[in-house]
DNA sequence: AACTATTTATAAGA
DNA sequence: TTCTTATAAATAGTT
């Protein structure tokens, strides 16, 4: 027998707690259902026991409910993905992961492995496409190379003029300074410098000093 | 006041209707509360109103309860994947993403696109790279090349010895038919085939593409 | 939303 | 778990 209202707080001894569960859930899942029967509403009702049995009741499916639920983000800080969500990033990972297999194969290809697969006309045309590459990196690399030359002249020139000015000021001239005048050598030709080719230019140092 | 047992069936007058659920709705999640409290139990309740109006009890969290009840894969034809499962989805995405980045890169600079970006040591190091690659590729279209002509040459040679049989069958001799050997021309001196060397195949691409 | 006659839920005991 | 029973709580219909 009820006697007096019911504390609420958790049920302290637990054969007592157990049974109140037990009665409380089937009431619960049996008021659920009444609600979903008479008032066309949709529920979803889930219930782990403290032991970590599942009771259920949902209408029309869970899966529906979650869905909406998810659908709907209230009250959630987060969402909850469900199936859709998830089938689109499936999708996309399987894209990728041909896209991947494709850029793979291509760079193999370029690096010279996996050759096998390719019959003579692919391996052509995969030439042809490299050779269009190779003469482009060497064009930027040519550009790079006389804008560092240019550069470098250009203020060794202005450290002449500056230098001058110097001999000046402390009033010898440069020749007293210096008996030869290899320094100057190669800096004032500077405007031929557009004429440079590939063989003028210095193959070990510069490489390292170009950024 | 309630005269006689309820009818479990949807309630027809549709304001009669609202009423109960709201009603019903207020008990039900008070219950679902009740229950966690008492007994320690976790609940998740969803109710949508038949206007799609959300409410929602759930104990710790619905997150919890939704991801507790996707592990039990209890009573669900299907797998409703939460985070977890998403969290390794997106992850994989983001590194798939970066390797189609890179690749998409390398690619490009292979080509002798997007240059800019990249200093005079890369560049060579890129030169290097496509230099091997397309020594291999070279190697690996002048083998095929070889075995095509090997056996170019010899399908002639049983080309030759069935036709002269052929011919000896019909009681004619070669040389009645051809005036001259043109048709023989290179067949024989098939084995050197081995010493062909780089000079000796068509040079149109080769050049620019080997550096 | 408030009232109230009933039904329903349920705590305690078995 | 289930049944019983006294009592609290829920609630349909009305105002």
């Amino acid at each position: 027998m009820v006697r007096g209202k019911v504390h609420m707080e958790k049920v302290q001894d637990p054969v007592n707690r157990r049974v109140t569960f037990c009665k409380r859930k089937t009431c619960l899942l049996k008021k659920g259902k009444e609600l979903s029967t008479l008032c066309d509403a949709e529920i979803g009702l889930i219930i782990f026991s403290p032991t970590g049995k599942l009771y259920e009741f949902a209408s029309p499916s869970m899966r529906r409910i979650m869905k909406k639920y998810q659908k709907f983000g209230a009250s959630m800080g987060r969402h909850i993905p469900l199936d859709e969500h998830l089938e689109m990033l499936r999708l996309e990972v399987e894209n990728m992961r041909k896209r991947i297999t494709f850029l793979e194969k291509t760079y193999k290809h370029m690096i010279g492995e996996d050759l096998e697969s390719s019959n003579f006309k692919e391996l052509q045309c995969l030439e042809k496409q490299m050779s269009l590459g190779a003469r482009r990196i060497w064009t930027r690399k040519e550009k790079m190379s006389l804008e560092h030359i240019r550069s470098l002249k250009m203020k060794a020139k202005s450290l002449i003029v500056e230098n001058a000015n110097l001999f000046k000021k402390i009033g010898r001239s440069r020749t007293e300074c210096y008996l030869n005048n290899d320094i100057m050598e190669g800096v004032n030709s500077s405007l031929e410098t557009d004429a440079v080719t590939q063989q003028d230019l210095p193959q070990t140092n510069l490489n390292l000093a170009l950024s």
